[in-house]
DNA sequence: GTGGTCTAGACCACC
DNA sequence: GTGGTCTAGACCACC
């Protein structure tokens, strides 16, 4: 039985700041990191993803290229290429996408007018929330 | 002198289980709410958007035509669609993008597997950083 | 028991100044703010409205998609667009419907060749012998 | 050079309990009395008027003899339908239709929930305003 | 079966 | 050029 490849969300804009390839690259590594993808998974084809999201396949071929590079896939000529297994480097890759994302989510709230006492604010309200509902849960199973 | 129209980075996905028109409505909505995007600036004719994304014209008149029900923009045939002015609707607006963009910066925050107090110490410490460098800004003022 | 779909009538023409989907809106919102069609009943599904206006299904999505918008029926994915319970609504609706018909209607009467005096002089003949047959059928019940 | 052939606006419900044909008179009728449609002028051919309206050919030729026998138009063999000029019997035509419309403009407005009185207060009302127009208008003139 | 989304492409009015 | 409407038809998820 063939193994199905999973669909990624891929959001891209080709008239983004940041290069087509970086934004291939950060869904794949986020995918991976996050274990969507795991060790052994194929990524589709060049030419599907190329297609898929409407890009030209060379970008495709750069992207991937970088991130067998950077270890987190490998090309297998003639099968295509896979996720590959690597604890260190998904480990530190972790710590930097989860701190981008911060610094990120930060940003994008002060361009709403919103500033760090809002997001504290906003945080402990759900953390709150997410705690009630749990132990109601557990209540319930009393 | 004819108002350029503001390039907006579009990222949508095809394959999204978001459908297209609503990726693109968060895009404008948050372009608006933020500012980049103010009362009385042209958006992107409907076909211009269309070949820009890569996405066919009727998805855009979709999303478009919503934005005018929800009183962010409004169309005037002939001439384009416009940004219309309307605190009320923004400010609840804002609000409502904020509080989405906590639970998914929050969301993607677990999934990497980091947790609220991850998430906490996280902000804290950029908090930190970024008063320490305006004090400093301060003292170099001095 | 399934409950029977309401058979309403359709009377749209496709080369007509306004719209399909507005004739068809016309239709639906009329039969419900007279109380044809209530609270719960089932509206006739997309494709079947279609085929039996001989119209494009996307045209009725574009009818019912507006009518829900404006609160007068709610779509219940699988199962089929229902009347909603609405009174500010509905009552609202009513006097715009009818304060549009009188105004048909005069604009009708006028092309025909007959002045408000002649409306007025044929509503009263009408009114009086409605009267007329109403004290009749006391008369007779007497 | 040919004389256009005017488009008129033909609002036919298959499903109605008046059958199409007399749907069709009616329409006709109307444009007939009211003046769009004058003495000479063609109407579309059976063909054509049955694909606009998407009715089989056999119903409009119903309805176009019917319309000759009533005097209202006539057919020249080869050449097509053309309306006819008859005064009496528009004249008389007129009066009818007329009728036929304030009976239904009541009886419409009741559904609706407007009686009488309501139906005198808004004519009442619409007439001031045009009134109030005109006045105005001669008022700019001098 | 039901509604929902999307593409492809035509044709319209208005500027 | 601009937006607006419509048809034809595909494919999806949910029931």
């Amino acid at each position: 039985m063939k193994k199905k490849i999973k669909i990624l969300e891929f959001r891209v804009d080709a008239k983004s700041a940041m290069p087509i390839y970086e934004q291939i690259k950060e869904v794949i590594k986020y995918n991976v990191i996050s274990g969507t993808l795991v060790s052994g998974d194929r990524l589709m084809s060049l030419r599907d993803l190329a297609m898929r999201i409407k890009i030209h396949p060379n970008t495709i071929v750069k992207a991937y290229y970088q991130l067998e590079v950077e270890g987190f896939i490998e090309s297998k000529p003639g099968k295509g290429y896979f996720v590959k297994q690597n604890r260190k480097i998904f480990s530190k890759a972790k710590k930097d996408v989860f701190e981008k994302s911060v610094r990120e989510f930060i940003s994008k709230s002060t361009k709403l007018g919103f500033g760090m006492d809002d997001i504290f604010k906003e945080l402990k309200k759900i953390d709150k929330e997410r705690t009630m509902r749990k132990s109601e849960e557990k209540d319930d199973r009393n």
